[in-house]
DNA sequence: TATGAAAACTTTAACGTTATAATATTATTG
DNA sequence: CAATAATATTATAACGTTAAAGTTTTCATA
């Protein structure tokens, strides 16, 4: 009886058993404390307390073994917007660190971002969510506009987030910016700086985030009472050369726009490239403005104008969505769940976006 | 004794019983052969057999719940290279997934890349290795370098793989790319344009990858007769503003290069960012090479010449490498370890290298 | 062939948590 | 205030694996 049987470390972690003689009540009461069933209000005190001194925190290990839950999220990306997702893995490692809960992380899609059709491997999927028994599934873009893909989350019937655009179909959790007011804003700025003729590059027709980035655009034009001429309106695909394409048509327009505003800030990027080979420079007689606060929008000269999205934090709320959603879950809790949360976005100006040409 | 008392899923996860009655042995025999320990040969068909038959996998809960490990491997990255580590991620977690690991990720130092210090939280990263208990650490350049985190990581006595450049101090498990190869051969691409006038911007002077891929372009430059002037060597710090500056520099002076190698990607994309402020066209006037083959290489225009190193495989490779280590740790098979791994690099020739310019 | 040592295998118990069921406490009602 | 209902707590067993100890088989040697 001296001790642990087998473990090799040197110093032993506290378990709940630790945690239940320190407070004077038994391990269970400790565990229902822990899981958020109700307890008595002079026990709550005396269990925090104990918590803290023994310094305990719960073994995922055995806590899997025992429950109905794997204390697992997965996170599925897709393979061809990998730059998009650092900074959102980062947050959720971290929230997820927090709860106990691991992370796994799955890409789909082709990796080679030339290939056109993206074919998903949607039965991987499947029995991913089947064999690893995750409690819940965090969805980026652009994938978590694929419809097949949410249609087998709804029917695996596990919780999931999704991080983007817009409220759909019957995912109701979502994390997000208000992307129509953040390209409203954008717009605004560069209305502000006297253009007059803008065009604007959507990404990919079948994202939602593509058609209210758009939406804001337009609107914005609309209060202010400026012309939208078709012609500068084009599609890309959320990528380098895609930009680069469409904005050496817009540039080889009779009625060529000043500022160009497209959807993220890979084909604004590209966009820079088009001006640059066209020897236009940017910003005096080119403006450009991007979407997302990419790395590669302070990796480019000039730097880009763009709506900076709180990825960090982003990728922090999904879990903690899920992690309360669960809650209510279990506890059986209704309705008054928070399903929905946006987050605030910053307009940040830099050195791509200036004054309306005054001679041209 | 109706079935499981209380999982909640439809169907059940096989376990090691299954296997072991499937097969005719004891479960421990079945563990004992999925850990590697000596089996008959006879047993050895039954049990793999029967594995697959009832499509057994571990229950990592169980095991790390049971035996001494934790099944966890820790990934520690700077948050100053963000961009660097997406890939390796995503090998490293896929490498994981196959042998039944999980992966933490921990970012050190301060996430502006604008602070010139970096003060890393040291004893957070002894704190978490400590609670965490992980099984064995992945260090990602450049904290590889860092000589008080391969302190501590000694100090705790955990398993280390190192991804980096060259081989060094008491932590002997590593992967990698022959940096130095890679310099020379892509310097050799440049002489092989024609250029004879070449610079080269160094990385910050206490990382290894920083000088191994300095003294291959010296060698190189040595090994075709070619001068070296004093004034072609420029220090950057692997940042996009560090390469502009630096870049200006070399630009500004009397006897002008005409190709700029730069230790890394970001800071040729500062230098293309410089040519460009200063109208010199690139690949026509000045040629520009990269080094890693990071996504920004073909985010800029024109598209970086750079050396591509195969990031993901990394990932892969340095897993399987701290897993075989800690096997033969475990079996007591000393020596016959595999310890280095140096993996085939690609010379990427695209658009920012070019002949030399005729006339100057 | 007997003997002992090594190798292969099996039995038992334990890892730390939670589901379930049984018990104790508190609150509510007639 | 007793009786009942609701709430809070506890005891017990189980989750799937492996360490340690015990048992059998295999193999080499006397």
């Amino acid at each position: 009886m001296s001790g642990s049987r087998r473990r090799t470390y040197s110093s032993r972690a506290a378990t709940i058993k630790d945690v239940a003689l320190e407070a004077g009540v038994s391990p269970m009461t400790v565990s229902r404390m822990i899981n958020g069933k109700s307890i008595k209000l002079s026990s709550i005190d005396k269990i925090k307390k104990a918590i803290k001194k023994v310094d305990y925190q719960p073994n995922i290990g055995a806590r899997r073994l025992s429950g109905g839950r794997t204390y697992q999220f997965l996170m599925i990306f897709s393979n061809q917007y990998i730059a998009y997702f650092s900074e959102l893995l980062i947050g959720s490692m971290s929230a997820c660190k927090k709860i106990g809960y691991n992370l796994l992380v799955e890409g789909v899609g082709d990796e080679e971002s030339d290939k056109k059709d993206s074919p998903i491997d949607y039965d991987g999927i499947a029995s991913l969510v089947d064999r690893a028994r995750v409690d819940g599934v965090i969805l980026l873009p652009p994938i978590c506009f694929d419809p097949v893909l949410l249609d087998i989350v709804r029917d695996k019937a596990v919780p999931c987030v999704r991080i983007a655009g817009s409220p759909a179909r019957d995912i109701n959790l979502r994390v997000g910016c208000d992307s129509f007011a953040a390209a409203y804003d954008m717009t605004n700025h560069l209305i502000s700086l006297g253009h007059t003729n803008l065009a604007f590059i959507k990404g990919p027709v079948n994202y939602a985030s593509s058609a209210l980035r758009y939406e804001g655009f337009v609107s914005a034009l609309r209060d202010s009472g400026l012309k939208l001429y078709d012609s500068n309106i084009k599609i890309g695909n959320y990528t380098v050369d895609s930009g680069l394409e469409c904005t050496l048509e817009l540039l080889g327009q009779e009625n060529r726009p000043t500022a160009i505003f497209a959807g993220d800030d890979q084909m604004a990027a590209g966009a820079l490239c088009a001006a640059q080979k066209l020897s236009i420079s940017v910003p005096e007689q080119l403006s450009v403005a991007g979407f997302d606060g990419a790395p590669i929008s302070h990796s480019v000269w000039p730097k880009l104008t763009t709506i900076w999205q709180p990825m960090k934090t982003m990728g922090e709320k999904s879990v903690e969505l899920l992690d309360s959603h669960l809650r209510q879950l279990e506890l059986g809790t209704s309705d008054n769940v928070r399903t929905s949360m946006i987050l605030d976005y910053e307009l940040k100006i830099r050195q791509s976006t200036g004054s309306v040409p005054t001679t041209r």
